[in-house]
DNA sequence: AGCAAGAATTGATCTAAATCAAAATTTTAA
DNA sequence: TTAAAATTTTGATTTAGATCAATTCTTGCT
């Protein structure tokens, strides 16, 4: 074989990509068909962002959207005088980038390497124009991403230390039954100081906390960042 | 004249309503242009609801959108347990009534006597394929929603009962300014209750607070329900 | 106008979680 | 493999705001 058809085989599988993309059924994408997907290729492209790395900064032009096809991302608002608060944690299926204003609102990270894809803000847009479909998804995604923001502002308003941990175990066990990769035990990607940080919590809180459900048999760890939840279904019954 | 032709008339001046409307500029009804806009009032229908009463319930099948006209609305949720978590306060030119499920997610109570103008879910849903611009609209305000959400994360995660309230006040007089009625004084039409529920407060602890900015001269209030800010421009210093 | 009933304020005490401090564990890198 | 750095855990003490408890102030209502 020559190069050149080497690289044109490379070429055809990387145009079918989103064809055979793991998040396809839960991301916007999903609601085009075959053939309909070619087009959406032809204008997306794979990032890649190592753990720790910037997707983008709060205050920077918006130019780009993004899907998350691997890994997870935190994304956290910054005040004037230096605070630091994560607003969300996101993963595999969910949509990036959009903002109500012309900048990005918030900072995001990859909190693993992870694995993205890139659109041009202007072309997808125009794109929706061809596939209202699209926008119409999105606005769905964007109308549970508020829910999601309106049930943390719950959490952080009413729940306790304890509460606010179990719940967000219960989310991230949630999510992942979401993704098909449901049981246990959860890996968690993020450090203790980002689950403090995104509970309204201090670390030192969050490790006490843990503790106690470790001696009262509700989780088992094995390591620091993966959790069993001994008996999902009888934790809600610890959030009254 | 006859009955006939003022009742005519009556229908003539509803038929305008829209061009009319006071909140057309900022709500999502203001992307369509005059004539663009009779199609849409032809779908609408007014609707009061007095001081106290409910819109809609958490858990009630979503059959209508709403737009304010005029008044405010509390969205609240409630856990299992019964306790109950004011997520956001709804003022002139919101969209109200979007979900991520079938059912509403939240309750919506209106504050004091408050103008809707209803949709019918599946009626205005139709229309956005007529429109498409409708739709972006709409994506447009659920997108400042979720940034609204989103700083309401910031305020409780990270901030202190004296900043709470200070940026509830600010975020009010820019709401209001929004709508070109700016400046002082700020009517709340919440309760003390409400305002405590919303912020992750006690009732108490807003009392004593508000007495607090009251001797510092930083706020100045006549009766329970308007207030004063003294300097608006210092006030984002006292939130650092 | 007067008087309940609810709403808001003020005071005393308590407590969950923060802060300060140190030890143990895990990760990284040489 | 080991040592340094970073992260996590555990302990002692403090504190902002909650809770419990009266008053005072509004606001309907007859």
């Amino acid at each position: 074989m020559e190069p050149v058809a080497s690289c044109t085989t490379r070429n055809k599988n990387n145009n079918h990509r989103c064809a055979q993309c793991s998040v396809r059924l839960i991301a916007f994408c999903g609601i085009l068909d075959d053939s309909d997907i070619i087009q959406l290729e032809a204008i997306s492209k794979n990032k890649s962002f190592p753990k720790g790395t910037n997707i983008f900064f709060q205050g920077d032009q918006v130019k780009t959207f993004f899907n998350i096809k691997q890994g997870s991302i935190k994304i956290y608002k910054l005040s004037h005088d230096g605070r630091k608060q994560i607003v969300g944690f996101l993963y595999p299926g969910d949509f990036l980038g959009m903002s109500d204003q012309e900048v990005y609102t918030y900072t995001a990270e990859a909190l693993e390497d992870t694995q993205l894809c890139q659109f041009n803000k202007i072309v997808l847009e125009n794109f929706f124009l061809k596939f209202p479909k699209i926008e119409n998804k999105i606005l769905n995604l964007v109308n549970h991403e508020l829910a999601v923001a309106q049930d943390q502002i719950f959490l952080l308003g009413k729940y306790s230390a304890r509460e606010r941990l179990l719940q967000f175990f219960l989310n991230i066990s949630n999510q992942r039954e979401k993704l098909g990769w449901g049981g246990n035990p959860i890996r968690l990607s993020m450090s203790r100081t980002d689950i403090a940080n995104y509970l309204g919590l201090t670390i030192e809180t969050v490790s006490r906390t843990l503790s106690e459900l470790k001696n009262e048999q509700i989780i088992r760890m094995i390591g620091t960042h993966d959790i069993f939840l001994n008996n999902k279904k009888q934790i809600p019954q610890y959030l009254n």
